[in-house]
RNA sequence: GUUCGGGUUCGGGUGGUCGCUGCGGCGGGGGCUUGCGCCCUGCGCCGUAGAGGAAAGUCCGGACAUCACAAGGCAACGCGCCUCGCGAAAGCGGGGGGGCGACGGGUCAAUCCCGCCGCAACGGAAAGCGCCACAGAAAACAAACCGCCCGGAUCUCCCGGGUAAGGGUGAAAUGGUGGGGUAAGAGCCCACCGCCCCGAAGGCAACAACGGGGGCACGGCAAGCCCCGCGUGAUGCAAGACAAACAGGGGGAAGGUCGCCUGCCUGCCCACACUCCCCCGGGUACUAGUUGCACCCCGCUCUGCGCGGGGCACGCGAAAGCGUGAGAAAAAUGACCACACAGUCCGAAAGGACGGACAGAAUCCGGCUUACAGAACCCGAACGGCG
RNA sequence: GUCCGGAUCGUCUAGAGGCCUAGGACUCUCGCCUUUCACGCGGGCAACACGGGUUCGAAUCCCGUUCCGGAUG
């Protein structure tokens, strides 16, 4: 899938509202949540639209942005599967810091197996 | 050839698939227009460009911008041997001078001299103030604890005087060695060395061969205050410029006062409400607007960052010349695969495994400092081999 | 991004070149007191962020590094 600019969550608002009304699931190297899109929202659900916190502790600027790419890299390559309207914020732990790529292709993968089974037990929160 | 030290350059390569951001073209969508057409775009395709030598720390210096305009003084801060070169400046480099430290040698010995190596923020301590703990008799300007010598005495012990050679303390103690001299001593006198002053060959200069004079005083710290010389207005692109909408109201300040080059003063200028401060209220398009801002200037122009010319920087090259010029904005420069090339580990070998140093642009440029695997080249030193 | 400031026991701090082998309070710990606990009394452990330089001598002065914090739309 794409993920151009369009795609990417910015402002400290947004981030807050998943944090404060989305399911969260804990994995190795990440803490996903994700929340439906607020209706307040102007643009339409045609698209998910997608965060990434790589915090200081996470290591120096080079690696942070390593890894923040790589993470691009695995939202582009299996990111559909979170499906369309969504707002996805994904958290790196201290514990990714330097690990490579299928690693956290693996994580990811069973992260989002346990996401959709989450997803189906909850019942839809409301807005 | 090996090791060590210093310097310069480079600091991962090639190809493929998919992806991101800027720009351009074509198309799509939207808006305005009767229309030609113009504008916008959070869309698609194609083309093109896309992290560093330190991008880092933010330690210096500039460009640029604002503070209405320019000026002087004080304060504050920075720099500080001489000379040459580069540079806008900061700074960097070459050479030299004196100083300090280690080593070796000279010498009876030394704080002295010579050689060699290394080091440094290296103006001034006879302009002034301050400090120099402990120890020591005494710590900065004069003094004398133990001693030594002379004289006296109530004669081991005390008193007066002379002395600064010896002892001990200290980071630092009133020039050093030798000789003469003396009651004992002392630059008291002499020789050599050192020091200070004057002159001076030489040197662009810092400095100084050498000569004369002086018995010799002037301890250290200025990365303590300070003095001398030179320099600096302040604030920083979140500086600033442009654009939309709206609605203003109330209170206060001072009459030579507010403001002003924003540490203080003077001077000058402007205003006398159109100033400044406070409070209440209103507006705010854009996912925090556009620009500054991404080589620059000029010309042509089919209006396309297109062409031409000139200039700047960097790279390659012997030269002529050729090539290159990031520009994001919750912030692009990536992921994977293959092949060679370094590196580490295991192994006798074949081979196998691991796996790319330090590190990410944010207005730009020049320096400084700090981090750093490895490669190439050059210079110097030591050791060894061959001729 | 730009511009500033700071670092001392586990915590809060004192310190302005020698009195510092760094003081105080709380904490911790040992003992005394008490039938026991608390309070109180006495003792102990425990720090100058790191690396250089100036100086006879540095927590203090200077330079660099590391870490932490603040202001600014």
């Amino acid at each position: 899938m794409q993920l151009q600019r369009r795609h990417t969550l910015k402002r400290a608002q947004e981030f807050a509202y998943v944090r404060n009304r989305g399911l969260s699931c804990v994995g190795r190297y990440f803490v996903l949540t994700t929340a439906p899109i607020p209706p307040t929202c102007a643009a339409g659900p045609a698209f998910s639209r997608f965060g990434i916190i790589v915090t200081k502790r996470v290591g120096c600027a080079v690696l942070r942005n390593t890894m923040r790419r790589r993470v691009r890299e695995l939202l582009r390559a299996h990111g559909e599967s979170l499906g369309k309207g969504r707002y996805v914020v994904i958290l790196l732990r201290q514990a990714a810091a330097g690990a490579d790529f299928p690693a956290l292709r693996e994580d990811f993968s069973s992260l989002l197996a346990r996401h959709a089974k989450q997803e189906q037990h909850a019942p839809q929160t409301s807005c």
